[in-house]
DNA sequence: GCCCGAAGTCTTTTT
DNA sequence: GACTTCGGGC
């Protein structure tokens, strides 16, 4: 046997060798379960001679699922690629882009992200008259996706309602909305899921396809699934039960989309045969840190107890700071960022500031910016959704799925093609009656009464169509998008509007050109080919983290949500109020659970830290416009007094930090700031232009300074340094990769 | 059919 | 505060 098992602790070892039957590996955190799990995969192949092919891990984001797969790929001797490593969403549209026509639908369909879900609901509150203001859309779409997080199919909705008016009125939204989905040939988010296991259990025969494939699967994160993942992963591990799940109830922070606790807490109860392995064993944190997670953690009822312990020292208290408002607390945060950055205490990436709600961002971002810190946001409006990407993205939509009725009439007008509503209502009305698609019935226009002088504008936009149809099996997912980009003008037109907005618009544009690109290499390099739907399924799973890239040195600001199954040398929680988190709801709930939870993510977020955790709030904050008062976080008031540090007084500490980092930063302040900086040098890893596209006196534009003119550009290592003069702020040093100027 | 300004709504958290 | 929707005017 290989030595690599001689690294692992005892517990750890147990859960590697046990390969046959079921298993519940309960893995507090920062316990070392990736690598349990990567070294399990590596026994099963190495020591118990499995066929990789027969192995599937399922993780729950695919940042998480390449980084299983990169370790993987270091352990295992061969043959490694055939490990089905993914998430539950891109194992299910893999499974379903087989075999989906078994249930009626066609193996090209669509899927549908948040924002179409949206659509869709709108209009067929349209259809059923259903007063939106009673009935909110995001209040039915998350009854909905409620509904199939269980299982639930709309006659069984229907069926439970009894008697009640509003319960049957939303049961026959959902199955209006299932209707429309099919007719377009899309599913949504929860669809892959449950249809998937709608076809294992309609269809025996696929079922058992799979069962055989995945003789040894793995759940990661599994304290997180819900009852439909459950079932799907059960139906697959039901003949060989080779199952093994990995999780930690202290982790399960997604309640609000269905994750089902119970699925962790009684696995025992379904498996009766399974073995549980505990482990506790910390290797991430220091005492401190754990000490106060534990404490905070105690405070839960519905848990499986459990104590972590560490070999790790003793280290730093948890530093406390509060602040006047957000603004400071911010500044507060930048400057100790900036300044373990300049004593060469950490790479930027070794800070990260987590916060609960999204919107809390915004005050990080504008303070890194002023300081000149490298940062990247994880979530808040997704890449994908902006408006102008949504747009192409609906054209190679259209072209791929022409019965996606929504896609095809949102690109109908954008441009202007001067096709307005009345004529659109008459081809819907005429689709539906002769009950095709929305631009079949766009072919047929001339057979539609009274579409009249709009027909040759229609006419134009189906051959427009149709002859991009016919380009796209010779064109690469690039060359297509170029060739719309063209031939609509769309970038044509944004740059003739000449804004800010507009220009960062063309941006965007461009990043998605480049991410075709990627999409195209990416496939070369697995041998796969690098079809449309293919790169529209990529986009429709993807999640923000998963651009997180860990050579990349920057501050990460995101969510605590979004933090889970990271670590960090240096974690600052912020807004540590009642009111912001534990958020509003939850302490108003009836349901205690609901503050549990709040909890259970606050735990999260002290066992991100490995070294150093700070945790802030602010008397005042702004909130959706007007000022609120909040108490300190009752999860601060938890952490024992004498494992805390409250620092010195906010007000000694105040001078210093605006001597550094205030907005009006004269030059001597700056300069102060750059003299003693002198991390050029070091890995900076943006990656280094060839050459800049602009040059000393050009005018140059920069997102948050504005206009100025270049005074200078130094060759450095690892990237240019810029001296540019702003109208408004003076003087400012940068790097050009991290500055993004461009030349105007 | 299209544009612009006023009023209304929202936010927890995400694949 | 920021974003969307709606209504009035052209």
């Amino acid at each position: 046997m290989r030595d690599i098992y001689n690294t692992l602790n005892s517990r750890q070892q147990e859960a590697v060798f046990h390969t046959e039957g079921p298993l519940l590996i309960l893995a507090g955190a920062g316990s070392g379960k990736t690598r349990v799990l990567t070294h399990r995969i590596a026994y099963l192949i190495d020591e118990k001679g499995v066929n990789p092919w027969n192995i599937l891990a399922i993780t729950f984001t695919n940042k998480a699922a390449s980084e299983m797969r990169e370790r993987v790929d270091k352990i295992v001797g061969f043959g490694s690629e055939s490990i089905w490593v993914s998430t539950f969403h891109s194992t299910c549209v893999r499974i379903l882009r087989r075999h989906i026509d078994r249930l009626g639908y066609d193996n090209s369909f669509t899927i549908y992200d948040t924002d179409d879900q949206k659509t869709l609901m709108k209009d067929i509150c349209r259809r059923l008259n259903v007063d939106t203001k009673i009935y909110k859309e995001r209040s039915l779409l998350a009854q909905i996706s409620h509904a199939k997080d269980e299982l639930i199919t709309p006659d069984e909705m229907e069926m439970n309602a009894a008697g009640d008016y509003n319960k049957k009125k939303v049961a026959a939204i959902y199955r209006e909305y299932q209707t429309s989905l099919r007719k377009n040939n899309a599913l949504d988010f929860d669809d892959l899921i449950v249809k998937t296991v709608e076809l294992f259990q309609n269809c025996g025969d696929v079922l058992e396809n799979y069962q055989e494939r995945f003789k040894y699967i793995m759940v990661d994160e599994y304290q997180d699934t819900n009852t439909a993942q459950f079932k799907f992963v059960s139906l697959l591990a039901s003949k060989y039960e080779n199952l093994c799940v990995v999780g930690d109830d202290d982790q399960s922070i997604y309640k609000f989309r269905g994750a089902n606790i119970g699925n962790i807490l009684g696995f025992e109860h379904v498996f009766p045969d399974a073995a549980v392995i505990r482990l506790e064993q910390n290797y991430r944190s220091t005492q401190n840190i754990l000490r106060a997670a534990n404490e905070v953690i105690a405070h839960n009822t519905a848990r499986k107890p459990k104590t972590l312990w560490t070999e790790n020292q003793e280290g730093e208290k948890i530093h406390f700071r509060q602040f006047m408002n957000g603004y400071e607390e911010a500044e507060y945060v930048v400057g100790e960022i900036a300044g373990a950055r300049r004593e060469g205490k950490g790479m930027y990436k070794d800070f990260a500031v987590l916060y609960r709600t999204n919107a809390q961002s915004r005050l990080f971002e504008e303070k890194c910016l002023l300081a000149n810190i490298p940062y990247k946001i994880v979530g808040g409006v997704n890449f994908y959704a902006r408006k102008e990407i949504k747009d192409l993205l609906c054209y190679l939509k259209t072209i791929d799925n022409a019965k996606d009725d929504l896609a095809v009439r949102r690109i109908i007008n954008v441009p202007k093609r001067g096709i307005g509503a009345t004529t659109l209502s008459r081809v819907q009305d005429y689709a539906d009656q002769m009950d095709i698609s929305f631009y079949d019935a766009l072919r047929v226009a001339e057979e539609i009464p009274s579409i009249g002088r709009s027909l040759s504008k229609i006419d134009g936009f189906v051959t427009f169509i149709q002859g991009l149809k016919s380009k796209a099996e010779a064109y690469t997912v690039r060359e297509l998008l170029e060739e719309i980009i063209r031939l609509t003008g769309y970038v044509t037109e944004l740059e003739a509007e000449d804004t800010e907005e507009s220009r960062a618009r063309i941006e965007n544009i461009d990043e998605l050109i480049s991410k075709t690109e990627a999409y195209q290499e990416a496939g070369e390099e697995r041998g796969e080919p690098a079809t449309l739907s293919g790169f529209l399924e990529e986009i429709a799973l993807i999640a923000d983290i998963d651009s997180v890239d860990p050579d990349q040195d920057y501050v990460l600001l995101m969510t605590l949500h979004s933090a889970k199954g990271l670590e960090f040398p240096n974690v600052f929680l912020v807004g540590m109020e009642d009111g912001i988190f534990p958020s509003y709801m939850s302490i108003m709930s009836d349901d205690c659970s609901d503050l549990e939870e709040e909890r259970r993510l606050c735990y999260v977020g002290i066992t991100r830290a490995m070294k150093e955790l700070t945790m802030t709030s602010a008397r005042q904050r702004m909130i959706r416009g007007d000022v609120q008062y909040n108490k300190v976080s009752r999860f601060v008031r938890e952490v024992p007094r004498e494992l805390v540090d409250l620092g010195y007084k906010v007000e000694e500490k105040k001078p210093k930090i605006s001597e550094s980092l205030t907005g009006d930063s004269s030059l001597s302040k700056m300069r102060q700031v750059f003299a003693a900086k002198p991390f050029q040098a070091t890995q900076f890893k943006v990656t280094k232009a060839d050459s800049l596209d602009y040059q000393i006196g050009d005018t140059v534009r920069h997102v948050k300074f504005g206009v100025g003119v270049v005074k200078n550009i130094v060759e450095g290592g690892r990237d240019y340094e810029v001296t540019v003069d702003f109208d408004k702020v003076g003087v400012k040093k940068m790097f050009a990769g991290f500055a993004k100027l461009k030349k105007i």
